[in-house]
DNA sequence: AATCTAGCGTGAAATTCGTAACAATGTTAT
DNA sequence: ATAACATTGTTACGAATTTCACGCTAGATT
């Protein structure tokens, strides 16, 4: 394993394992890089050429045994494991979020969720009891989590995640619509999905 | 302008457009290729090579005056007008879909819902009622749409895909966790916030 | 008016990324 | 057993992307 490999091959690598689990759900035990990448639109030289970084998971002759190579891509991308989540924020999108099954069937667990209105604090979303921002430090170093998630106003989306960043907090994902700021040992992923809409417009005529 | 811009030069400029609109709500009127690059954690250089696409938005010594550039780029980009969209899907995640304000905030206006369940049909969601999706050829035909985002389970997705590019839909945005596959002149972005977080489980130690 | 400074636009250089091609190797058919 | 075939892992090449560096212009300063 190259002591550093390319951001792009990782971030196509959940991709690489979302069509695996497909295709698994789909009865299929073994695929080549040519039927994967046809179903993902992207070029079987580029899934062998990324998938060979961290070792040879493929036979020649007869391709890639999935059950085999999904096991892999769990382990190199660390979600072989559970994952807790905090939630910052418990307006529309905040409440959307805490009740989107996809996370926890997909291995991350919200563990809690936190608002700054005194209103909301003490109500609940599902199974989720809102607790006060005021308690996310300790709550978060107490249980050691590295993972959370933005679902607050723009105007105050920096600010949590400062107090995120002071937590303990190593990746967040954020839906607000703002690009925030953090040191170099954090990790930042947004979504937007008006950004999306706004980059396929630009080819409508 | 050349005829044929880069692709990944096209998926920056919303990012831009938003940094702008957020520096205009902060009272500033002009800024620097520095500053903005700045905030969005981009080079300096890469985003006037990117702008200089278009044409010279800037002026030489002084940077580029927020309001006029805020409005080059929405013309690029095609969004200085308003789009209706066309939403499939009223379960979880459709309604949440539904109910965000953002998309209509930003100039995509929610134009019609609709689900195949027969229950659904005929029920609301805030100010939308529920369609048959049979029913969705001839609305979307009608009313010109020609941008349409999925959220029904990764199972229907691409029937779905393949009824919206027969109705003449020419974008979609999927929040399905599936690859779709549609003729060269559709467009598909994707959501799937799971895949983020994947990307930055690798890096944690 | 002359000088200075900030900062754009741009061509060239450097780097990163993707593709093509092929040797190596396992599988299947005869 | 041998031949024919399929498909990986890898290297070499070419394309795409980013960065560098500098000429040039607009405004600020003296």
């Amino acid at each position: 394993m190259p002591s550093s490999i390319p951001d792009i091959v990782i971030s196509r690598l959940p991709i690489y394992l979302r069509a695996l689990e497909r295709l698994s759900q789909e009865g299929h035990e073994v695929t080549s890089s040519h039927e994967l990448g046809k179903r993902l639109g992207i070029s079987s030289a580029q899934i062998r050429k990324d998938l060979s970084h961290f070792g040879g998971f493929g036979k020649q002759g007869t391709g890639y045994k999935i059950a085999f190579l999904r096991e892999q891509l769990r382990q190199v991308l660390k979600v072989e494991r559970e994952w807790e989540v905090a939630l910052v924020g418990a307006g529309d999108l905040g409440s959307a979020v805490a009740r989107y099954k996809g996370f926890a069937e997909r291995g991350f667990h919200i563990a809690c969720v936190f608002d700054s209105s005194p209103e909301k604090v003490g109500r609940s979303i599902d199974k989720f009891s809102i607790q006060s921002i005021d308690q996310l430090p300790s709550i978060i170093q107490e249980r050691g989590i590295r993972i959370a998630m933005i679902a607050v106003p723009a105007e105050h989306a920096q600010e949590v995640a400062n107090t995120l960043v002071g937590a303990g907090v190593k990746a967040i994902l954020n839906y607000a619509p703002i690009n925030l700021s953090v040191p170099d040992d954090v990790h930042v992923q947004y979504i937007d999905p008006v950004l999306h809409l706004q980059r396929m417009t630009y080819y409508l005529t």
